[in-house]
DNA sequence: GCCTGCATCTCGTCC
DNA sequence: GGACGAGGTGCAGGC
């Protein structure tokens, strides 16, 4: 049975429901009115309302409402969950213990729909167009960097922490790369000025630092021009007719 | 009704309840076997397995594994969708039309459960303890920034961005705070210093740099040292008894 | 619409 | 477990 459904229980059936769903390790969603009490990292109150809550067998637990991407709360993964009922309702609290104990109660006083669902899925995603990816192409093609470049490491590094790519351009400048999928702003701009001053300490000669990404912001270009940055446009999305190394596999 | 289900819906079933449900302004949620194609900011594939989709509403569509807080592939609010039939199986289509396009593809095989809720809430949730609730708690205890510290202005615009807190150390001196709600990083000291570069400018005199939040990282506290900023530690999700003027509310 | 900065960010990775 | 940085970050607020 993949999937099971209950529509307006009493409190214990809905227990007896969520504990059964619990321990065949199933995704539940609880669709009801509810109050819901937050108190962690931060500390929230949500007043009675309709919300769906999505509980994974991960421990993961999220409070969603009609509007948004973001759950309203949530629990994340790793989270201990207790069914029960208070004052004849339907009660959940979910407890993490980290850092900070976070720990989310929701007081139910209508349970319209619970359904329990066996999800199986060992599929893992395959994403590109990630700084990673990026990474690679300008490896694969260091003129898109600076003509002459030459890659020496990724990730390379520095006091200051790991640096995109560290290499030399055709002077044999040494060489700090930058790379953004995103627009490029003000942090990643001081970011790279973290590395290069970094680095610049224990350098001979003056270094070179070079931002990419697919467009920079008003500060970011004001604060790349006073430190001395280029900024070279590269899309992590579209591939140009100057990838040569990589065209060939099309 | 608040909330209806069908299970085992053939493809004009299902493309009929989830119409339906659209039309009706319910959050649906769609349990089956399915692939997932995303092209947009990034690009990604997520192989045939069992999922939960949840559609909003407002245009929010999220795809949901049996693990993590976070949903494999999604759809922002505002997003267009598209129910229809494929070779005989329910796909769905949603499109965002952003900066970027952003077109998410979802191919059914099987449908194991669809259910349409009628979400109801019109609640706001009250939170507390973010960064704007721990800069008023230093409007009203400057104390806790600089002994005989005054507050000038919160928000306070530089040519480099709004400066979380602007005012006068007992020595009359200029000072600039930065608050983080959580540990303070590299990040952090840099925008301090971002701030504090602008305002030096057009100063007579060396003006401070504070940094506040509830602790710091190693690299952030290197850093921090470097520029000649000073950090106070004050956790927001905690009151102390020198937090005098607030006190007397308990 | 773009730009800016917070977030109970989440999540992976590396030490 | 802490630290560090990416993310299709999401999201509100300002201009």
């Amino acid at each position: 049975m993949k999937a099971d459904t209950v529509s307006n229980p009493d409190a214990a059936e809905a227990v007896d429901f969520i504990e059964e769903g619990i321990l065949r390790d199933m995704v539940i969603t609880i669709f009801g009115e509810c109050e819901v009490d937050y108190d962690g990292a931060a500390k929230s109150f949500l007043p009675l309302g309709d919300r769906i809550i999505m509980m994974k067998p991960d421990g993961t637990l999220m409070v969603h409402t009609d509007e948004k991407r973001k759950p309203v709360n949530w629990q994340t993964p790793g989270a201990t969950r207790d069914i029960g009922i208070e004052d004849g309702d339907l009660h959940i609290e979910s407890r993490q213990s980290g850092t900070t104990v976070e720990e989310l109660n929701i007081w139910f006083t209508e349970v319209y729909q619970i359904s329990t669902m066996k999800v199986v899925d060992g599929q893992e995603k395959d994403l590109t167009g990630t700084e990673e990816d990026l990474r690679q192409r300008l490896v694969d093609n260091p003129d898109l960097i600076d003509d002459g470049f030459r890659v020496q490491d990724t990730e390379w590094p520095t006091a200051a922490g790991p640096v995109d790519i560290h290499g030399f351009d055709s002077d044999g400048v040494l060489t700090l790369v930058e790379l953004k999928r995103r627009q490029i702003d003000p942090d990643a701009v001081e970011q790279l000025e973290r590395y290069v001053e970094a680095v610049q300490q224990d350098a001979d000669n003056e270094i070179r630092g070079i931002l990419i990404g697919p467009s920079i912001s008003d500060r970011g270009e004001n604060f790349a021009e006073e430190k001395g940055f280029e900024y070279r446009e590269v899309d992590p999305r579209r591939r140009l007719s100057s990838d040569s190394a990589t065209l060939a596999d099309f």
